[in-house]
DNA sequence: CCTTTCAGTGAACGACTGTGCACTCAAAAC
DNA sequence: GTTTTGAGTGCACAGTCGTTCACTGAAAGG
């Protein structure tokens, strides 16, 4: 490895970083099970022997994967609370803003898609629980809505788990969906803005019992 | 292979059940994708090389069971169907249905469940195309239900699509649950079905535009 | 300036992979 | 009874894999 840049930390970091990065691209096609060290470091341009000065196993290189994955969500959910505040419609809004993350952090969202069901025991449950989290959060989010009193804190449980579903299985379908085929993913977009105005009619129906 | 059993065909036909049941599973506790053709003759108890006899690629492999879950699968379709037109609630019903299913199906759902994000691309977009399918017939299902004028055949779409999505997070969350914690399973389960009454309720409340 | 630290090297290991090829030998076909 | 068919065998091949170990050489620390 030729790499001229500054002092050994800033040298070392980028390495860790290229490595992610690759196995991260390696992982996209085909599965983070189906990925082997050597490929990452061959793709990187250093010996095999080398990743295991960042990492102690491939598992941890799948822990690394996932936080670095939820934070690019994290942004997203923060873009969401922005945008929701603003006066456009909130449920167009928000699906507008998870459309446009998934499309700069294509291989994220893939990522944790994937992993959520297919990954290594580790993975699967640290992405769990980070799903969970994000329900937790949106569960108070709707808590603090008018007309919230009408629903117990289950209901609210409830609720954001739905909405979470939904949302995760629209990332699903925009990430599935052909690059440039934008009228595939403006229908799945449609959908999805219907399905949520259905869920909202509903849980404003609702009648906790 | 000492397989005392009957004509030749009966014995390949047994064979290569046996293949699909060690692929199945195998790939349950890790993913179609890191399957090895090794592995599975080994546990079947034949050379690799006679795999060949029954499928040329893993992928053809990977399709027909993806053919025999999606059998399982229609089973239970079939099962919801039966168990809708008696009196019971209809929703509570086909939750309690699924559940019992995906019991004795199990690897047939897991299986489904993980590849239809995470399999090789022909196994996910076969996977794709039968949900579909079902997704389908639920909309003509829906159709035929009294009120179902007020649904355009888009509405019909998008709520279809809505339910078939609710069901198999619902699976999967169900097949992820650790086998013997039946309290977690139940918690599953009073959650899917207090999410379907809410999406019913605002399908009622549905106003298309 | 000398010493320590440590990211990256390079060879070697034993284990596993998919696939080609010539084979056996019992059931099926004639 | 003879021939054909084809599921399963056994060997061999060239790859890939993860991990070990002793190593180099430049940056960091004293």
């Amino acid at each position: 490895m030729t790499d001229s840049g500054a002092s050994r930390r800033e040298r070392k970091e980028r390495t860790r970083q290229a490595i992610l990065d690759a196995a991260l691209g390696i992982a996209d096609e085909q599965s983070l099970a189906a990925l082997s060290l050597r490929q990452v470091t061959r793709e990187v341009g250093i010996v095999p022997t080398a990743f295991y000065r960042h990492f102690a196993s491939i598992d941890e290189l799948g822990l690394a994967l996932v936080d670095q994955s939820f934070a690019s969500l994290r942004e997203m959910l923060r873009d969401v609370r922005r945008s929701s505040s603003e006066l456009t419609g909130v449920i167009k809004g928000s699906v507008d803003v998870l459309v446009q993350h998934v499309h700069e952090r294509r291989e994220h969202f893939r990522f944790v898609a994937r992993e959520r069901v297919s990954g290594p025991p580790a993975v699967r449950q640290a992405i769990r629980h980070e799903l969970e989290l994000v329900e937790r959060e949106l569960a108070t989010d709707l808590a603090r809505l008018p007309h919230a009193d009408r629903w117990s804190s289950d209901d609210l449980r409830i609720m954001a788990n739905l909405i979470v579903t939904l949302m995760v299985s629209t990332a699903e379908a925009i990430v599935a969906a052909p690059p440039e085929r934008p009228d595939v993913e403006r229908e799945v977009v449609r959908t999805a803005v219907a399905q949520l105005r259905m869920v909202v009619v509903g849980a404003l129906q609702w009648e906790s019992r």
